[in-house]
DNA sequence: TTGTATGCGTTATCAA
DNA sequence: TTGATAACGCATACAA
């Protein structure tokens, strides 16, 4: 059956096309009895208002752009599950974009949305790049953009994070208390906020506990599993750390693989500690202390402050922050050993 | 900068609207002279075609739906990554839906569809219902569709998927190979195509080797957790199962924590090996025995499928199915133990 | 090579 | 309560 359009139904009953259109739309004057039979037979010829026609009439589009750095992580599945949920309760459609942690791609992909694509964004941020001048665009094209968890300082614009610099100083004093003095920190990317509010964190940890830092146990590792296993080896062999904070889930698997290789054994030798959304983190050997955020939570309230933006652009507030707790769950990879003492 | 729209890009530049929509048009006739000069004057004047003014008038979205049951698991973003890629090289979007296993989001997600929101469909089915006439439809209008991996059998259309009766006749003879004779299979749904190939595999390999089949080892599980807790700690006491064959990765978790609980070893006492893309199962404790969907190629076969289809309509073989190789990757929870022997 | 005019399918304004 | 009509922004057939 081909798609009909308005006009086809409104032939069809003998009526006008606005009198349909109307059955279509809540607010409009029309009769009970007409807006049913149109609704009837709408259903019948299986006719669906187009929505280019629509968007292009209405100049709105009810779908948002959720762009995030990669989907192959259970922070940014988990979100992006929240983000749709929220979005389907309100009848909206999402658009994902995966940047790959490439900036050059989150700035095109954001460029591209400038053509009335979607009707806001909500997005996790991918580069530590200092020129943002393509987000700024969007305020003054009332295109809403809401951060969450990786964001620029710099755009302001409403967020969802976490209390990272907390939950940093929670997990290095954890490890601290498990007796652990030479404590490796490995990041991504220690340009971007995430990684630098993080990182405070622990160096805080450390000072207030009157542990001598040394900057060679700030490790930058890379988005490659190949080049981090190499720096992972080195580092351990070379700094001998007692203990490894790692700032994304992936480095933390990645140093239970080369802890593997090099026969260190965990927690005994070397404790672990990691951001990480896993939901299985109990089931591994040995099972991961984590700092879990709170990811579809996340999403769920990085949507809502999305649409507050949508349905009420006058009460904005562009400061707005919405701050939420990870949770530090202590497992075997940090306990406590005999060895240790 | 509010968006400009094509009119007062041309006015801008003293030329009419259809010579600068050319310039956005590889084929039109335009001198390459007045093509720079508008591009530039809309880079300056960061123009950029209105996607619905275009798609209204194309009639065509450049989009694809991608429908799947869950995002929170490893296989689906693992294939949506892969769609993902191809899509953006083909300069398209991507629009996801996710059906949390209910037939009747799916029903509607792709009733709403049918309005010219995308070009074509990717889906991975959730339900078992016998009524898919919303599906037959799609044909008629073009709308193109292509299954992976959760196929409705009924519907002729191009799919994907994987060897899966060949891979769960391997994985339960590996079972019975390493002296399990009581094997348990679990399955989220019977009837859907996927749990009945697998169970297949499954039936056939007892066959094969003469071990007795008892019908009360094809367990039924559930989408929740709570629910498949109690199903499987029950299983597990009252048939006492050696072997636990799970035709989805969630129940694979599920076992583990039921065999924590009740202190139940693996390999020693019951052995465990699941369908599963999880990249860290030599990280569990066990390590876990899996059989490893091509996820990211799955959705990568997917997505050239359909393309295929929106570029060479008139070549499409809707009885085209493309049968990629799982893989069975032996770990620990299959493991041979002394206590077995 | 460029310009003019029309229509894609819808909704809003206005009139009946 | 309903109908006629214009406009949303763009791309193309046709004319120049």
């Amino acid at each position: 059956m081909r798609n009909i359009n308005i006009k086809e139904l409104a032939k069809s009953l003998n009526l006008s096309t606005s009198t349909v259109s109307r059955a279509f739309r809540d607010n409009s004057d029309i009769s009970k009895e007409t807006k049913d039979k149109i609704l009837a037979a709408a259903k019948e010829l299986n006719y669906q208002p187009n929505h280019y026609a629509s968007n292009l009439r209405e100049q709105r589009s009810k779908t948002i752009a959720v762009i995030v750095p990669e989907l192959g992580n259970n922070f940014f599945s988990q979100a992006i599950h929240g983000i749709e949920r929220i979005a389907r309760d309100k009848g909206y459609h999402i658009l994902i974009y995966a940047t790959d942690d490439d900036h050059e791609k989150e700035a095109s992909f954001i460029r591209h949305l400038h053509n009335g694509r979607a009707d806001g964004i909500i997005m996790s941020a991918s580069g530590e790049a200092n020129d943002h001048n393509y987000l700024n665009e969007l305020n003054q094209e009332r295109l809403p953009l809401v951060f969450f968890d990786r964001v620029y300082e710099d755009i302001i614009t409403p967020r969802v994070i976490t209390n990272d610099y907390d939950s940093s100083f929670a997990a290095t004093r954890h490890l601290i208390k498990q007796g652990c003095r030479r404590i490796a920190y490995l990041v991504i990317n220690k340009n971007l906020s995430i990684g630098k509010t993080r990182m405070q964190g622990y160096l805080d940890a450390l000072a207030k506990y009157n542990i001598p830092f040394d900057d060679h146990l700030i490790v930058d590792c890379t988005n490659s599993y190949q080049k981090n296993s190499v720096i992972l080896k080195e580092m351990l062999s070379r700094l001998k750390p007692d203990g490894v904070f790692t700032s994304v889930e992936r480095l933390a698997f990645a140093t239970y693989y080369a802890c593997g290789e090099m026969n260190l054994a965990i927690p005994e030798q070397v404790k672990v500690i990691g951001f990480s959304s896993l939901e299985i983190a109990p089931l591994l050997s040995p099972s991961l202390t984590t700092i879990t955020q709170p990811a579809t939570k996340i999403g769920i309230e990085a949507a809502s402050l999305l649409f507050k933006m949508l349905e009420y652009p006058d009460q904005v507030d562009v400061n707005e922050k919405v701050v939420l707790d990870s949770k530090l769950i202590k497992r075997n990879s940090t306990a406590l050993t005999a060895k240790t003492y």
